[in-house]
DNA sequence: CCCTCACTTGACTGAACGGTCAAGCAGGGC
DNA sequence: GCCCTGCTTGACCGTTCAGTCAAGTGAGGG
């Protein structure tokens, strides 16, 4: 299979920085993993800067995937929001089920750890978050013109809002080892879906 | 002076730290910004994980020195929430003007890089981060004992997600760059604060 | 005056780290 | 049959890491 060393490196490292975070996974720790030579990493990737970018972007490839099937608008925009959730506390659980730790929001995790370099990753890092916030925000628009949320709801604020809310509940949920932590988020989002007063 | 070593030590460690990461700071790196000599460092810290949780506790006690001021009766209830977040982002710009980099909530960043670890080092950060959420809800308490907020709210419930928030925040404006992020929060507290529906 | 003990010094260790490289290998095109 | 090219191999390098240790130093107490 050609081209399938290359993923399989990637996929091995996103799986071993998930359960940890990129400094604690070393360039061996991955070739071990992956059952590659190094020499044959660094054919793909120049440094272990690259494999984390890598790593960043498979994270939002399968985020994304997640994000797509659950605002697909078979289903009324809030729904969707719910259904995201749902999405996400699963991807929470099977992890814990297979490392036996709760793992945070891998998106979250590396936002944490890379954001305070300095250079393209940041940049990139805050694309993604706000291509991830227009899924929200989109959601919520649409549900303000059916008149399910209030009309002098702003959706881009409400959506931060919810971003916020969301990775911070991953946090917490990362803290005291309980996915369904974040489930919460639905029964607060009426409350963060209403005008500010 | 007797017992400062220890303690320039603990507070360069932090300040390290806090710019980055734990594992981003080595024991080198401490001890030449501490102008201290390794076998000096581990005469008071028996490893670097020693040393990590001594920076958890200050970084703890900062918060919660920060939490006292803010938390004072002085004020209505609502008003020291707000307050504490004055207080929170002057934190934060303060060691952007520093390190030149905004380095998102010291708590949270320990949490997010912490907690993926078995051991005791888990079960304080819980208790720390249930500490802080007491801060939140007995003000939250007051405020609906003054009729300030709605009966129906659950103190608890809406400081956990008080709390969320301003890790979510906090985790933005460090992607962003941007300490005035978690400013908005306190646009957010009316919403945070008012019962499901 | 000297002993004790908390603290400091600075050289040291062994392992792990990210990264390099010359040599090989296999397959596809000429 | 040959070479080119994409990929693999496994040994190797210099650095940095956390952690150790034997030998000091100096102040305080008896």
């Amino acid at each position: 299979m050609p081209g399938d060393t290359r993923e399989r490196i990637v996929a091995v490292a996103r799986d071993l920085v998930h359960g940890a975070s990129l400094s604690a996974v070393s360039i061996d720790d991955v070739c071990r993993a992956a059952g590659v030579h190094k020499g044959s990493l660094y054919h793909f990737f120049p440094s272990k800067d690259a494999l984390g970018a890598a790593v960043l972007e498979l994270n939002w490839a399968m985020m994304s995937t997640v994000l797509d099937e659950a605002f697909a608008d078979d289903v009324a925009p809030l729904t969707r929001i719910d259904r995201f959730v749902d999405g996400f506390v699963r991807m929470l659980t099977l992890t814990r089920r297979q490392m036996d730790i709760t793992p945070g929001c891998p998106l979250g995790n590396l936002t944490a750890e890379l954001a305070a370099r300095q250079g393209d990753i940041r940049a990139r890092l805050v694309r993604i978050l706000q291509a991830w916030t227009r899924y929200f925000a989109d959601a919520i628009s649409e549900a303000r013109g059916r008149g399910e949320i209030e009309p002098t709801v702003d959706p881009n604020a409400a959506a931060t809002r919810v971003l916020a809310h969301l990775q911070g509940l991953a946090l917490l949920a990362k803290a005291h080892d309980d996915p369904d932590l974040v489930l919460s988020l639905k029964d607060d989002l009426p409350v963060l879906l209403s005008p500010a007063r």
